[in-house]
DNA sequence: CTGTTCGCTCACCTCAGGGTAACCACCCAC
DNA sequence: GTGGGTGGTTACCCTGAGGTGAGCGAACAG
């Protein structure tokens, strides 16, 4: 509904995908959601085990900016050894719900041939 | 369930997600679609209009990469000057279909807080 | 004859996101 | 004392996506 088209945009975008897109946006930003979600409360130590490839400095980048936008909650143990745990929130629960139908899609034209 | 720690996915990609991401990853895709979606059949100098900061490299490519994917359709006609119009194809809709609850959670968020 | 439109293509350059690797403070097991 | 584990931080480098500007070949307006 001519929402592209409208020069009067809020902040930028031009519709609701691109300020979605700047949240997920980073290389390994879905599979950390991804992870999040499979499992909550996951420690930064874990989070690197499960999504293999990553390195640390991107990992902990990454969890600043999706903590930064209110998509996963950081909470620290001022315990020793030093435990962070990182859950999502209610934002991010909703973001990962939103992004339910496009992995459907893409496992399905990943598995499917896509006719 | 467990679709991230399963080591023997497909092509490399750990959940439908980044096959997705891979799709829509380039930073003006969401919003050709987007633009393909609210009027099919649009020649390559309206898009280039519809999308505004985009060149004309980056929107060939961008195009020639959708097509590529299967998501847009690209037919020339032979005449002079040359036309060439662009339209979704049945994936490409359905891919948009996906992108919509994203679309509203990002327009939700822009509009509202996200308390 | 000049300029403009149309849909690109080519060569070049910039810049930020991501990769590499070392380091920190702390504690425990050996 | 040494090494390993915790959760990071910092510095530097490097690749590749994207931006810039020009040109092309034909027709048509002026």
């Amino acid at each position: 509904m001519a929402t592209l088209n409208r020069p009067g945009a809020s902040d930028g975008h031009v519709c609701g995908i691109d300020a979605a897109m700047e949240v997920i946006g980073g290389k390994w930003k879905v599979l950390i959601l991804w992870a999040l979600h499979e499992q909550p409360h996951r420690r930064f130590g874990e989070l690197r085990r499960l999504v293999p490839g990553i390195t640390e400095k991107v990992l902990a980048s990454h969890l600043r900016e999706l903590e930064a936008d209110g998509i996963v909650d950081r909470v620290s143990y001022d315990e020793v050894p030093p435990r962070v745990e990182y859950t999502l929130t209610k934002d991010g629960i909703r973001l990962n719900d939103a992004l339910g139908p496009l992995a459907a899609w893409g496992r399905e034209r990943a598995g499917d041939a896509g006719s």
